[in-house]
DNA sequence: CTGTTAGCGCCTTCAG
DNA sequence: CTGAAGGCGCTAACAG
């Protein structure tokens, strides 16, 4: 009873109320271990009855696999980001694994602290991390497996999206509306995502025609102060690297009295909920959830290969033919 | 060698290369272990060489005590909840201690199951749980030291902020301005702080001149919607029960051609980012990463009891004299 | 299919 | 202050 109360029954009570051995048990308990039909309902039967409760100290100790993961974000402020863990934690979950989270602080330190202290624990990390090179990447999760998300690492498996392919779709939809001079924002040079996306851009759009604008470092703010500036370039349209930057455009934009969209088209770029709910904004969306789903998948299964999610243009009220 | 690059070096392999016990090695690893300060330098640094890294499995089983701590949140795409998460980790990591998140996904059930698989693998829990009845939650969290925050549930210590003080100083504020009409919106009746935030208002509004509109459920939306009947109040302000409310709420102002603040000043509660970056809301800030990181110090502190934080208006632009 | 036997790596008495 | 011994709860051979 006070066995039962404190959660301190082992597999050993167990035993002992069926009158057989703790192995028989411990295998019975086990997705894999070989029982009689028969005795895996009874043990079952009396584990449920007597409250037992794995003890994954003692399986980790024994069999050296945590059931863990470690999940690295540079910031759980950044929506992008939460939704990242919600995924990768709900998919761990059901998956009979325990997620640790590292909110890494946008520090390449923090970050390499917490995989230290963290790598004996878990089987393996799901690693968002934009910024930090790519050596010391590689040489901090040496040794454990990892899968990084949004970002390509030579030498890693990966979760991306087709940036690429997204930033077609958005340039396709301006063009189609009738823009011909269609500007960029870009985002901070050292970000993968970002060097990614502007490429996208450069890859897409004939080099005369391409209007440059950024990079922005603080979103919000980096698209507010941009956005003089887009409009001396005359350009009837932007892409703006992401969707916080968009609106910071936007905001600035509507203090300058220029109408979006009849104005000035914007896209923004990763589809979060935040820039539909008072701006629907026309966005490219970036898988986040799934991407996390599929990292998790990626870490847990045997051949661990990239993956690469697509993007989708979502059109909203932020773009409209020129006028 | 192989040993270091494995990571599976233990504290044998440092007694052995310093040819004394392992015991004296673990009390030397140990804060609280005795040994001579040249021992335990010598074992420090042997440690350091050899590329000793502690099995918290084995510590684990051992001790009984994990050094992790488990969190619990409803939806970590809600930024309030983001921000705890970000703060409850960062707090335990700084004390040496892991956080696993669960995002219970606003499901009782899933919350029951999360303690269920998590219990012996924590130290304790960290819980928000705005929604399941009290009893559920105690029954669930029997047994495992526990805090509970932004709610208050009996007979587990609790980290919550001083909601009533919050509504007074956005009452005065309005009432200052030359207000005498102010409406509140509600937020759902389920919701523990929804509902002490409506108290609030009713308990600093006299009855006669209280304006009543909600209770809403979906946030946004909910604020959006009730626009309407809040202009039919003829109320001159109001305080919605959270800045996603808030927002909502202005959303429809401005579609309806109501000016913020000239012709409704609108107040919102949480003091979120997200509500000062469009649009720069008047709201009254409730703590979020400092709760969390009160309620990780409740946890791994000996003597626990309940604490409550202040809060405070914080003045933006949505608020003025009636026109 | 089931029982026996050894640890996994660490901490913690208990002696010395 | 240090060493020896035992056990935390579980799994994994190895026999039967």
């Amino acid at each position: 009873m006070s066995a039962r109360t404190t959660g301190r029954t082992t597999i050993h009570d167990v035993a002992a109320d069926l009158g057989i051995s703790a192995s028989t048990v411990s295998r019975a308990l086990s997705p894999q271990g070989v029982v009689s039909d028969e005795t895996r309902r009874r043990v079952e039967d009396a584990a449920a009855r007597l409250g037992y409760r794995l003890n994954s100290a003692a399986r980790n100790l024994s069999t050296g696999r945590t059931h863990a993961l470690g999940l690295l974000v540079p910031d759980l402020r950044n929506p992008f980001f939460a939704e990242i863990a919600k995924g990768a934690q709900n998919r761990a979950r059901a998956r009979g694994h325990a997620v640790y989270v590292a909110d890494t602080n946008l520090s390449a330190e923090t970050e390499l602290e917490a995989v230290e202290m963290m790598r004996r624990d878990v089987d393996g990390f799901v690693v968002c991390s934009p910024w930090s090179d790519d050596e010391r990447l590689v040489a901090a999760l040496s040794g454990v497996p990892a899968v990084v998300m949004h970002r390509e690492v030579e030498g890693l498996p990966s979760v991306t999206a087709a940036l690429h392919d997204g930033m077609r779709q958005a340039l396709d939809h301006l063009r189609a509306l009738g823009h011909a001079r269609i500007a960029y924002v870009a985002g901070p040079a050292g970000s993968w995502n970002a060097r990614e996306r502007r490429r996208g851009y450069e890859a897409e759009v004939p080099e005369v025609e391409q209007v440059m604008l950024g990079p922005v470092v603080d979103q919000f703010e980096g698209g507010f102060s941009v956005a003089d500036a887009l409009l001396a370039t005359g350009a009837t349209a932007v892409v703006a690297y992401n969707d916080i930057t968009a609106l910071g455009l936007v905001s600035r934009l509507a203090a300058r009295g220029v109408r979006v969209p009849k104005d000035m088209s914007v896209i923004g770029f990763d589809g979060l909920d935040v820039a539909t709910l008072a701006n629907p904004l026309t966005s490219v969306s970036v898988p986040r959830a799934l991407a996390a789903e599929h990292a998790v998948d990626l870490l847990l299964r045997p051949g661990t290969s990239s993956v690469v999610l697509p993007t989708q243009l979502v059109v909203r009220e932020s773009t409209a033919a020129p006028s």
